[in-house]
DNA sequence: GCCAACGTTGGC
DNA sequence: GCCAACGTTGGC
């Protein structure tokens, strides 16, 4: 499986800057299967994480974070007073699964959506054309050109 | 704020 | 197990 992901949170939910202020936080409230299959099974200590701001104007890449921990069950599932809480999580069946992240850097200006689809080589990044998926894969080829245009390289 | 796309739920 | 209804996500 790949070592790079790319996450996805709304900024005025939890944000790079909410990140960088925290340093390390759990990636909770993931409530999609396929999303979940990912950080139950697949993400990695030491994984890399391209940090997605959503629903913000515009969306796009914020900046990079670490894996830190593989993942455990979502603490959110069982907490009643969690805007996350579901009933039918348990101690047996957590449901839901969380990893825990760490900050690396925060990009000096954001790679929006348009960026990455006018962008050679990313044409095939989920985020484009399954961008309901808060949590997926990223290749190496992928991972990299983001990283140099979030640096403020020029593209290619 | 709108709404298209898509994931989930539940009746049958 | 199908699929219609419903709820949510997320770009615009």
């Amino acid at each position: 499986m790949p070592r790079n992901w790319l996450m996805k949170s709304e900024p005025e939910v939890y944000s790079i800057h909410d990140l960088r202020r925290d340093g390390r936080t759990g990636w909770e409230g993931v409530r999609n299967y396929q999303a979940r299959n990912f950080l139950r099974d697949d993400v990695r200590p030491g994984d890399r994480v391209l940090f997605y701001h959503s629903n913000a104007s515009p969306p796009g890449v914020a900046g990079l974070a670490r894996v830190a921990r593989a993942g455990y069950p979502d603490p959110t599932a069982r907490d009643p007073d969690s805007e996350y809480y579901d009933p039918k999580a348990s101690e047996a069946d957590p449901r839901w699964f969380t990893v825990d992240i760490e900050f690396q850097e925060a990009f000096p200006a954001l790679v929006s959506l348009g960026d990455l689809r006018a962008t050679p080589g990313l044409e095939k990044m989920l985020v484009i054309n399954k961008s309901r998926l808060s949590v997926q894969p990223v290749t190496d080829a992928e991972y990299d050109i983001v990283v140099r245009l979030g640096r403020g390289a020029a593209p290619g």
